[in-house]
DNA sequence: GAGAATTTGTACGTATGTATG
DNA sequence: ACATACATACGTACAAATTCT
């Protein structure tokens, strides 16, 4: 009954935007803050929601950088 | 049972010294460094502060020069 | 004009506290 | 007890705008 966690939520959003290339390959994400905004969640769950992705290896986070988004890897590899 | 945050004390005290006149139209408050060593808080903290009275349009702040206290509007404009 | 220093802008990293279910 | 979610507050890093030497 538990509804999904936000932060999963955010994640699964996230993940579509990469694959369906909506985030191209070496593009920035949105940030932290702008996340928070365009969401309405604080930046606790934002970093939740990209950490899962960069659990999945699909971004790379560089601090004060930005989160970016990882080249798929090419086959055979 | 909550303290007042930090960042909105500091901002209360800003506003105190613009209102008592302190701090005059047109004069810069002191910057964001200053601040964080004077109170002893960080620089966030301040920025907070900082923000609030923007916000009121108590300042204006320009990128590289500093914040200004803003000339109180003159009654008819 | 070049280079350094100062100041604000933006972004991520971490820790702690509170509240709820 | 635990997971979720929020807010506060510290810090570091990098970038951009401006000023000074």
């Amino acid at each position: 009954m538990n509804p999904t966690p936000l932060y999963v939520q955010l994640a699964d959003i996230l993940r579509e935007m990469i694959k369906s290339g909506e985030l191209q390959p070496r593009s920035l994400l949105p940030s932290e803050s702008y996340l928070q905004q365009e969401h309405g969640v604080s930046r606790g769950t934002v970093r939740m929601a990209v950490g899962i992705l960069r659990e999945e290896a699909l971004v790379v986070t560089i601090a004060g950088r930005g989160t970016f988004v990882r080249a798929p890897e090419p086959k055979g590899q």
